[in-house]
DNA sequence: TCTCTTTTTGAGATCCTTTATCAATAGGCC
DNA sequence: GGCCTATTGATAAAGGATCTCAAAAAGAGA
């Protein structure tokens, strides 16, 4: 099993292609502001740049991913781990960005602005995949209905094995077989 | 939000009664043996100790949890943490358990000759509750094979309140009201 | 039963992710 | 600009899970 996912979805596959997105009326650092005031926070530098940094990408990401692609120490707009943390918390409070977890690390995919949608979780090379459905979460307020249940989220993940990590490893033909 | 999750069932609502149980052919120590054996394991006291306590009784629980169980340092049949995280994962790989994460700590509970089944997660008490939908499985079925993905497994969560938590709490009558 | 080989265990250290502490810094309102 | 308070970064630490390695023990064969 891979020590770390890979949480970055391959390039040749940008998210909006596969779910679009939903009309918001603000952008998200918009969002984070009007945020940020109704709950009497200051809008930081940092707080802006990384609300900046993760809407500009739309790949899933892991705290120390993220940290990977921000400024370094010594560098300019370079932010600090616990900040980092922080201010992930509230962009999630905020709801900007939807965490989860998976193998016994925090998962951050964007929210705002995002359609609804679940997960495939390939085994083997790690990978996420999105999907969307629109029966899950009717069913899940069926069955939290019967269980008297306030439901207020679900959260589906299907693990198995992805087309490409399925295909059975072809033989590379040597150049005497093709003779 | 609770420190730590309770994973303990009400004791009045044995699981039992709940989701039933599948019939199996070999108990779950017997089982365990069986599985040691393919894979040229020992059965050794710690396992047979694990394996039996583990299977007397219905709760899902974690590692801390278990090893609070367990008999402590300096009793007899004192197993340590490595241990009683190593023999854990073999009774997963065993298929005797399965394993899932919630709120950032692996979370166990039976799987051999046990429904298969989801769960309800209430946030406020941090109360899990099981429940079990024919329609799951299929629906992911489904939603693998569109994906070219071959499904293993699925883990539903839903996240609320439940009928506990979400009763308005009762002003209590003092004797006076009641004059 | 004894021996031998190999697995397993337990003590302790260590890893890794995330959070707490706290003095110094800096927003934002007057 | 000045003040008050939120925020930041350095550092330590919490917490879960795993690694290391010497000692102990299981199982197979004699």
């Amino acid at each position: 099993m891979a020590k770390r996912p890979k949480l970055n979805r391959r390039p040749d596959t940008p998210i909006e292609q596969e779910l679009g997105s939903v009309e918001v009326a603000l952008t998200p650092p918009e969002r984070f502001e009007e945020y940020l005031q109704s709950k009497g926070k200051r809008n930081t530098p940092q707080r802006r740049y990384m609300v900046t940094h993760v809407f500009n990408q739309h790949e899933h990401f892991d705290a120390d991913t993220l940290i990977d692609q921000l400024p370094r120490k010594n560098e300019p707009n370079y932010i600090s781990r616990p900040t980092v943390y922080r201010t992930l918390a509230e962009l999630v409070e905020s709801g900007l960005l939807r965490k989860f977890e998976l193998e016994g690390r925090a998962v951050y995919e964007h929210d705002y602005g995002y359609p609804q949608h679940d997960h495939l979780h390939c085994e083997k090379c790690g990978e996420l995949f999105e999907f969307h459905n629109e029966d899950i979460a009717e069913l899940c307020q069926n069955i939290a209905q019967k269980n008297n249940f306030r439901m207020q989220s679900h959260r589906l993940l299907i693990s198995g094995i992805c087309s490409k990590c399925n295909q059975p490893r072809q033989r590379r033909r040597s150049r005497l077989d093709r003779i």
